[in-house]
RNA sequence: GGCCCUAUCGUCUAGCCUGGUCUAGGACACCAGCUUUUCAAGCUGAGAACCCGGGUUCAAAUCCCGGUAGGGCCA
């Protein structure tokens, strides 16, 4: 059979970073086995549904770079890969269950359904369905519908121990005495989860189902269906969960959950999928920094841990960093350039292209995400610095210290012939030699001239050098702001 | 409550299948040093783990059993 892998997300929210990295790895599992990837949307639940939701889970994975070979976008719009578009489909197996006597209509109200449980549940029992309506004669049936009573479709369990072998977990076995007659559809408009994944599964001639741990229950449910409706088994990997730092689910509480917050944020589609791969899985080398394309051929689904992985934002913004680093200066120069637009400090023909370029590329060493640039070179932009005089000093200096040593690097500046970096820099230097011989200060500590001036050029505790900055800000601005530093003493 | 899954540094993990080479390796984080005007980046180094209890064995992180803990699902 060839290898067919689908991920088949519910539009009811964005696209959700468990989503994402089951996408990645069925999608690494298609590549790695020369088969196809399947995206198929399942919009069973039609209140929460969303067209939008559908849209954003398309981007997201456009995003990412993970593409699929079927699907939305490709066979149509939505094509044939949005559950309710298949309707028709779903009752005809609905159907035959019910001819079959496989499956039954149950009339039981929620209230009666409700009253069992807790009843069972008082006498420590398992919660399930006691097959009232399992063998209701025809009649009852029959008066049932003209009364127009609700009723589900339940489909008949039987008691049985059913072993499954998962990809990645082993054997594992189920007994379904336990598991009672569960219901397949609210009606023949309204099939439920378990049975239209079956259909769809088995329609698609889906091979292998890789899906998140929380699905495992599900697995012998759908392993009854398929053979009640003669359908073959798919291959079953249960992948683990991505966790909160409590070890619970991920939830909102812990921060950004879909894959559209962390590229607002800006992260880089690399580095999540970098850091989403190593989530679970490892190459059993000590090899960290993978691509896309050295996943799909280093992947392997046995190597894929059984346990659950806290998500750890500092590793994913370490890796973001290094992919940030690594980044061609154009390309990152082009990425930051919507967040210091939408922060209002790029104004159209204020700033050249290459000059705008300088800035990220002295600033870069010190970005985690995208949006970091915004902090880190405002004061590049702004006209007037802002900040508490008392960051001036250096090592206790006074304020007629730091007034003097402002004077000596605006002199030294001032008299500069050759506005570039790294004379800048061996003026300061040697001046800062001589300014500490005048002063008597420590010989060694350029800090006595370079943090005033820093400071003075930046307003901030920490920043690129002053030579980075005064050789991007050129002359008359460098010039500017210190004496408006000395203003201030 | 029932069922299922899981268990190595704080975190992600290598090693476990095929016991000895493990005084348990790497990465992130943390700490220290180098570099340095600052913060980063970079380099070097330190600390840090086999859930517990039995058993098998000459030998167990590794195999078996039993606990415990955490998680998921059902409701």
């Amino acid at each position: 059979m060839p290898v067919r892998v689908r991920i088949a997300p519910s539009p009811t929210g964005a696209l959700h970073i468990g989503t994402a990295r089951s996408a990645l790895f069925n999608y690494l599992f298609a590549k790695k086995n020369h088969g196809k990837f399947i995206l198929r949307v399942e919009d069973t639940d039609k209140e929460r549904s969303e067209l939008r939701w559908v849209q954003d889970i398309i981007d997201g994975l456009k995003w990412l770079g993970i593409k699929w070979d079927e699907g939305p976008d490709i066979d149509g719009k939505f094509g044939p890969y949005k559950q309710s578009q298949r309707n028709n489909l779903y009752e005809k197996y609905l159907k035959k269950l019910l001819d079959e006597d496989k499956a039954y209509f149950c009339f039981c109200t929620t209230e009666e359904l409700e009253n069992k449980r807790q009843e069972q549940m008082s006498r420590g029992l398992a919660p399930k369905y006691d097959g009232t309506c399992a063998h209701l004669p025809e009649k009852i049936i029959e008066k049932n519908f003209a009364e127009k009573k609700l009723s589900v479709i339940r489909f008949r369990v039987e008691n049985k121990k059913i072993k499954f072998n998962d990809l990645i977990r082993g054997e594992v076995e189920f007994d379904t005495i336990l598991m009672g007659d569960i219901i397949i559809a609210k009606d023949f408009e309204t099939p439920l989860y378990n049975f239209t994944a079956v259909v769809d599964d088995f329609e698609m001639k889906i091979s292998h189902v890789i899906r998140g741990e929380d699905h495992i229950s599900n697995t012998p449910k759908q392993l009854l269906i398929q053979e009640a409706l003669g359908f073959y088994h798919p291959e079953y990997g249960h992948l683990p969960l991505i966790l909160a730092p409590d070890r619970s689910k991920m939830s909102k509480r812990f921060g950004a959950v879909s894959v559209t917050e962390y590229k607002d944020q800006g992260y880089l589609p690399e580095a999540l999928i970098n850091f989403m791969a190593l989530l679970g899985w490892n190459p059993g080398t000590e090899e960290e920094v993978f691509s896309l394309s050295q996943l799909s051929k280093e992947f392997s689904i046995e190597k894929v841990q059984k346990s659950g992985a806290i998500f750890n934002i500092q590793k994913l913004d370490s890796l973001n960093g290094f992919y940030i680093r690594e980044k061609p200066i154009e390309k990152l120069t082009e990425l930051c350039t919507p967040y210091l637009k939408e922060a209002g400090l790029l104004v159209a023909g204020q700033i050249t292209q290459n000059k705008l370029q300088e800035i990220i590329e002295v600033s870069k060493t010190r970005m985690k995400k995208l949006s970091d640039i915004v902090e880190l070179s405002d004061f590049f932009f702004a006209d007037k610095l802002k900040y508490d005089k008392n960051l001036l000093s250096w090592n206790k200096m006074g304020e007629s210290e730091i007034k003097d040593s402002l004077k000596y690097s605006e002199k030294i500046l001032s008299e500069n012939k050759k506005w570039e970096l790294k004379n800048i820099e061996v003026e300061l230097f040697l001046a800062s030699e001589k300014f500490n011989l005048e002063k008597n200060y420590p010989e060694k500590n350029k800090g006595y001239m370079l943090w005033p001036l820093r400071v003075a050029l930046s307003g901030k505790q920490s920043s690129p050098s002053p030579f980075e900055i005064a050789n991007i800000l050129g002359k008359e601005k460098t010039l500017k702001r210190i004496q408006e530093a000395i203003k201030l003493l």
